[in-house]
DNA sequence: TTTACTTATTCGCGATTTGAATATAAGTCA
DNA sequence: TGACTTATATTCAAATCGCGAATAAGTAAA
């Protein structure tokens, strides 16, 4: 039988096949007001004027995937920090009406002040609350402003849903949580990403428990202020658990 | 500010831009012989001559990249059936020396007895014996033969440990084990393939009640054959479990 | 200054899960 | 028939988890 693999890897030439166009997209996500929210642009022409979309950008030849996705990211204000992470790659034929473009999406998680801050730097962004089912099955992917659904352009819905389910996946075992709040945050603010995230509500004590016990809280002196009550003590996030 | 986004999105001329070349590369996995096995091709020509590689092929413009995943696939005998499933997209600008090639990695997991009946029909497979830490930490990806270090060419040594990891970290909450036994297998044979993705021997009664407890198994009344001593029951993987 | 109020933080318990050793069952083979 | 080996079931202690309640620490009003 003939390979396929042997096919191109012995004889190659660049020019003679079509390529596809490769873009990144990015799913700017943070914690807003207890319901996660992403960012999205308000596309003005066709395909899909008038609908929302992730932003994003083609990948230059000159450089990489991850690098393609931090540029997208620094053209808006605010956002060099955001941790980012690539998420699924999307290739259907037909996502794209003009020609063929495969896009690799990346996720990008910020805290809410730095997301408001770009919002309010740039007027062609949209906060969109994203739909938070309550039951523990699939994610939607669906977009929501003001209590109205969003049509969102290309197959972003789809992208947008795999982010959800992806963030719900990684945060009660990986630190990604930390990504959305700043770099000093309550025990409390914590739980309210990890409950907006996940949306259920979680047990306190449980909660405290398994934070502190994984040794990636460090405790700083000092408590919050401002509140009108008791003041929480302010932990920071230690990237390296002391070992020994 | 000027987004790129906008630069794109409102006038894109497809033949404007150089595009790279878009590829799938397969991590075929099994477990053989109590230890995680990947199909590997050896190349013959430059780059990478006398190297072994992961079997890929370029992506079509009319064809998906699940599609495209399921063709390079398809060209190897007795692999129809292979779970399949996208793993990661790999894009650093100097990773083919020939020219720009991003490469969708899939990760894709066979019986044991279809992987070895799929290395006999074609003499340009090999076996890869995969090297497993026992550390918990990250995997190497380093491919062994026989006691000897395979040199992989091009970025699959990386390729090939995102895999192992991938499926480390799937296979005690998702369905992806029974992917790599036959339809028909007892407990015993589940708990060694466990093992060998894990790295770690696990404890008997616990693993049983695990599994027995989450539903996915179906006991057939048949018991195993040939076995020298009393035989286990077989079980059947059981999709979706009845629900009410 | 004192007291009410609200939230942070800690404590303590029962229920559930987990790890591991042991007992029993069921086949083959000498 | 009985020794042998593995499957399967039982049991028990340890660790974890959910959850309510007690205690602590601030602010704001009396």
């Amino acid at each position: 039988m003939a390979l396929s693999e042997a096919e191109f890897l012995t004889g190659y030439d660049p020019g003679a096949y079509d390529r596809p166009s490769v873009a990144v997209d990015l799913v700017l996500m943070s914690v807003i007001g207890g319901a996660p929210a992403a960012l999205l642009v308000r596309r003005e022409e066709p395909p899909f004027a008038g609908r929302w979309a992730l932003p994003g950008g083609f990948v230059r030849m000159d450089e990489g995937l991850d690098e393609a996705a931090r540029r997208v990211l620094g053209d808006k204000a605010h956002m060099a920090g955001a941790y980012v992470e690539q998420l699924y790659t999307f290739g259907a034929v037909d996502r794209d009406p003009r020609t063929r473009v495969i896009s690799v999406a990346y996720f990008a998680l910020l805290p809410a002040d730095c997301f408001a801050a770009a919002l309010k730097a740039d007027g062609s962004l949209s906060l969109a609350r994203i739909a938070v089912p309550r039951t523990t099955g699939d994610v939607a992917g669906e977009a929501w402003s003001e209590d109205s659904a969003l049509p969102l352009a290309f197959d972003h819905a789809q992208v947008l849903g795999l982010a959800v389910q992806r963030l719900r996946g990684k945060i009660d075992w990986s630190p990604v949580g930390f990504a959305l709040l700043p770099e000093r945050f309550t025990l409390r603010a914590l739980q309210d990403v990890h409950e907006a995230i996940l949306g259920v509500p979680l047990n306190k004590p449980a909660f405290r428990r398994r934070m502190l016990d994984r040794g990636w809280l460090e405790p700083t002196g000092e408590r919050e202020t401002g509140s009108s009550f008791r003041p929480a003590e302010l932990f920071r996030f230690r990237s390296l658990p002391i070992s020994g």
